[in-house]
Formats: C-alpha cells, sequence, structure tokens
DNA sequence: GCCTTATATAAGTCAACAGTGAATTATCGG
DNA sequence: CCGATAATTCACTGTTGACTTATATAAGGC
C-alpha cells in the first residue's frame, strides 16, 4: 500500500497524530480513536495493522500489551515528494515576509485574498 | 474528497507532478500518462475532474483546449499537517520558517538539511 | 490450571472508486 | 453550415478496502 493511500483514511491519520505524542498501547489508541470515530477495537486493530505494514508504525510488546510508536521514514519521503512544488508556497511566503521585513506595516493586505489561510505565525 | 484520497492515486501524482512545471492542455497530460500508465483518455479525463473538484488544478479554457496549472493550496495543507512529525527528521524544526520571518534572500529551500552551524548542546 | 484482559485474525458484507466504450458538448478551419 | 478535433460526461463493471461480528492467541492474576 503506497503512503498516500495510508494517509488517506482519516482514522490512520488520527492514529499517528497522537502516536506522535509518544508510543501508546494498542488499547489506548483504541480507547481515542472509538471515542472519536465509533469505530469497533478490531477495525482499530486493522488500522494498526496496515501502519505497521507499511512502515508507519514499530510495535514493541510488553507483557500482554503492544506499545506503538511512530516511525517517521514513509512521513519523510511525503514531505520529499512536496518538494516538487513547495516553491508555489514558499514564494508566498517569501514574498510576505519580505514585505513584513521591511516593516510594510500598512494595514494593506489588499492582495485580494480569495481565502485566509491560517497561519502559525510563530 | 480529502487531499490525501486525491493524492493516493498515482495518476494523479504523476499529473500533478508533470503540472508542476508548468500549465499544460488536456491533451498533453493524456498523452504523458497514457504513455506511462496505458489508461484510456477519458480515465484520464476523469483524474482532471477529481483534481479540479478538490482544489488541486485550475483549468483555463483557450479555444478548444483546456490549459491545465496546479493550485498549491491543497497541497500547503498537506504540508502543514506533516508539521505535527516534522521533528522526527528536522532537527532545527522552525528554521525555514525562521529563516523566511528574518527575509532572507538565499532561498536555499532547505530539505533534509542537516548541516547545523553548532552543535546543540544536550 | 482457569478466568480475565489485551490484541490480533477470520470471514463476510457493502460502498466507493478506477476503469471501459459510447455518447455528448464545444470550438475551429474551411 | 459542416466535418474534424478536443474534451467531458454517461452508463456500466470489477476490484478494493473499511467495517462488522465471531473467534483465536497470548499474558497475568488468582
Amino acid at each position: 500500500m503506497h503512503a498516500f493511500d495510508v494517509l488517506g483514511d482519516p482514522v490512520r491519520r488520527r492514529i499517528l497524530e497522537v502516536l506522535a505524542d509518544g508510543e501508546l498501547t494498542s488499547g489506548a489508541v483504541a480507547d481515542i480513536v472509538q471515542a472519536e470515530f465509533g469505530i469497533s477495537q478490531p477495525a482499530v486493530s486493522q488500522h494498526l495493522k496496515v501502519l505497521r505494514d507499511s512502515g508507519f508504525a514499530t510495535v514493541r510488546p510488553q507483557g500482554a500489551r503492544r506499545l506503538y510508536a511512530v516511525d517517521s521514514t514513509p512521513l519523510h519521503e511525503v514531505d520529499m515528494w512536496l518538494d516538487h512544488f513547495r516553491r508555489f508556497w514558499v514564494q508566498r511566503m517569501d514574498s510576505l515576509a519580505t514585505e513584513l521585513a521591511r516593516g510594510k506595516r500598512g494595514r494593506r493586505l489588499a492582495t485580494t485574498h480569495t481565502a485566509t489561510p491560517k497561519e502559525d505565525p510563530r
């Protein structure tokens, strides 16, 4: 299964998000996902299997539990594929940054925004 | 259709790649894709429709032809989702953002940028 | 050794999607 | 206007994948 197919499922994306904060048991993942998506435990287990088989997650047995963690390798590959297109938005951000760097504080913003992309002003 | 579902299809990914180099007519896209994947012209047209409907591509009629171009907005959203995991492979997670915020014009596009000017004392 | 908890697998159903060929719409050159 | 070309839409089919319930494996506590 290709990386993008794996990420195509919202349940799997959510699992990866919760695993991003640290490893969790299968049961802990299932509790979260079941609460949010209302699917059964076997369904979650099957998603975890997909994540395992496609390299997005690793497992470490601990007694009867299985501790899951993110393996970022395929995510990094996805990120690298995006390099084909990054110039499309880096250029925009760059010009915006330049504008800001020049102290152009004018409440201009009149570049006819079609949408307001929420940007993290960190 | 979610952005990741759109990107789940290899034909659609390829279409976006070829469009990344500049706009092309539907026919030009079809020629490339048909040569590489061996599918019919209507199949390509249907993929173009998916890309249109999901915001990945824009169309501009030019006589009897239709010129397709990439719209990077949903790709940018995908890129932002990856922020959840970028720390796994980027040491200085904020390097790009900082660079841009400072209006640094040496637009190195620092992908897989491993060199650190100073070692991190942890 | 049992019973319980934790997790995975099995078997089957259903909907969605990618593909096909045929038909349709639209534009151009004469 | 007409025929040719460009492209999309239609109607249908096969495959895939996500879900369910039921069951199996494995470890822990008593």
